[in-house]
DNA sequence: TCTACTTAGAGTCATTCTGACTTTTACAAA
DNA sequence: TTTGTAAAAGTCAGAATGACTCTAAGTAGA
């Protein structure tokens, strides 16, 4: 085995998600990309991501990338799907082992932006280098499937947050309007936020109550992967007590 | 780049999975494993699997070594996921890249089993090398959670079967007793099975109708995935109409 | 100061879904 | 002919869900 220099080469990249204002002043889903500056595929965008080097796990090498591109840290961090399919580079075989990321709209006003990293709204992407527009899909179908029996909508949103900033988080990735009373009721019966007992004051109506994501709930989302030392950031890098 | 010799390594392993009867007469979920033969873990049971070929598609390589180690043919064959910590071998950096499959229980019985080739109860397994006792907690979790939403468990019998079967897939792999009333009206509604008119007969009652699944409906599984041309078997292998 | 406006938050009601259970049917074996 | 067994259809109460109403609590403007 082992095939001289021809061996597989392996990679990681990660499709990062966040909210943002658009030019309408409505939040919607917008993605990171990086412009290509080799071929193959040289001035196309691409999803952020490199090689994998040998002392690095793999979770690590995705949030690295995430952060050398666009100085942010993940507040979520999921693997994907490992895409090999013999094809999807011209030259060489490589081996894409993809990451999803959340990162909270707060933070992604302080992102990169430059002539080589854009933010790109997910609906609505350019033809991509590779496979990287299925990839896209995928991680725009997995968000949405997820988001609806997982709870992980707060990934998009700061430390504390009032139930109108969470359904909007809902709409907009779901892309559907969501009952306000409907969608209390669900959320508190899930038990996985807690009020703050404080609220958020200065709007044209009823302050609304801030909540906070409850992080004593185990919602066993990936089974017995979290023996796996959480990659899953969300609390775990933010301060939590 | 490429860090002369001491690159990754990339592998595929598979979780095999399929239904046989117990020495006690009742049918248990059962997996194939293989003693290796070198070190490191020489000895010790593992999954099946091996290198990534240059020119072979990951699913390709999962089907070939489940292929050459078991004989046996999948009728379901999905991704799990990839596996890469710095530590889970012991010298080298391995990548595995690790798919799950069902067999169907007839095709198991002709399956090999030899000095280094065994199936052992996916509930009593003894310490498997490298990190695969994790893997196949991972997998079996996965197979539970994917059976309650998705509608998989035909993948574990042949081209047609009776409901009375159908649950007792889902008795064995859930480990709980399912109400035969509330089955046949869940399956029902699912609309992922269709009477084949035929009735099994010679059972010491009312001959039960005899179901195959139905390919016509998109159960949408792996979302935009299915676009990689079904590495998803079931009905693609054998001959359907 | 009062009124209009807006969303927060609590609650109602009808429909659907779910789990536990009953009844009748159709076969084999005794 | 009787008995036993599972098939298949059906019943019923409670839980979950979607559409909707009503009151509370703030700001902004007249």
């Amino acid at each position: 085995m082992s095939t001289s220099e021809s061996h597989v080469a392996l990679a990681v990249s990660t499709v990062i998600f966040a909210l943002r204002p658009s030019a309408e002043g409505e939040p919607e889903l917008v993605l990171p990309l990086v412009r290509r500056i080799r071929e193959p595929y040289e001035g196309q965008w691409a999803l952020p991501g490199g090689p994998l080097n040998l002392h690095e796990d793999l979770a690590e090498a995705a949030s690295r990338t995430l952060l050398e591109t666009t100085a942010l840290e993940p507040r979520y961090l999921e693997q994907l799907y490992a895409f090999g399919q013999l094809d999807r580079s011209p030259d060489d075989r490589v081996v894409s082992i993809v990451y999803w990321a959340l990162v909270a709209g707060e933070e992604a006003d302080r992102a990169i932006q430059s002539e080589n990293v854009q933010w790109f709204s997910a609906d609505d992407l350019p033809e991509l280098a590779f496979d990287h527009n299925l990839i896209v899909d995928y991680a725009l179908w997995r968000l949405r499937t997820k988001l609806e029996y997982s709870r992980i909508a707060h990934g998009f949103l700061g430390e504390t947050f009032t139930l109108a900033q969470l359904r909007e988080v809902y709409e907009v990735v779901l892309r559907k309007p969501v009952d306000p009373g409907n969608f209390r009721r669900m959320v508190e019966a899930s038990g996985t936020v807690v009020p703050t007992g404080e609220r958020l004051a200065g709007t044209p109506h009823r302050p609304p109550q801030l909540y906070r994501y409850n992080t004593s709930i185990d919602l066993s989302d990936q089974g017995p992967l979290s023996r796996l030392g959480a990659p899953r950031t969300l609390a775990s890098t933010r301060g939590e007590h």
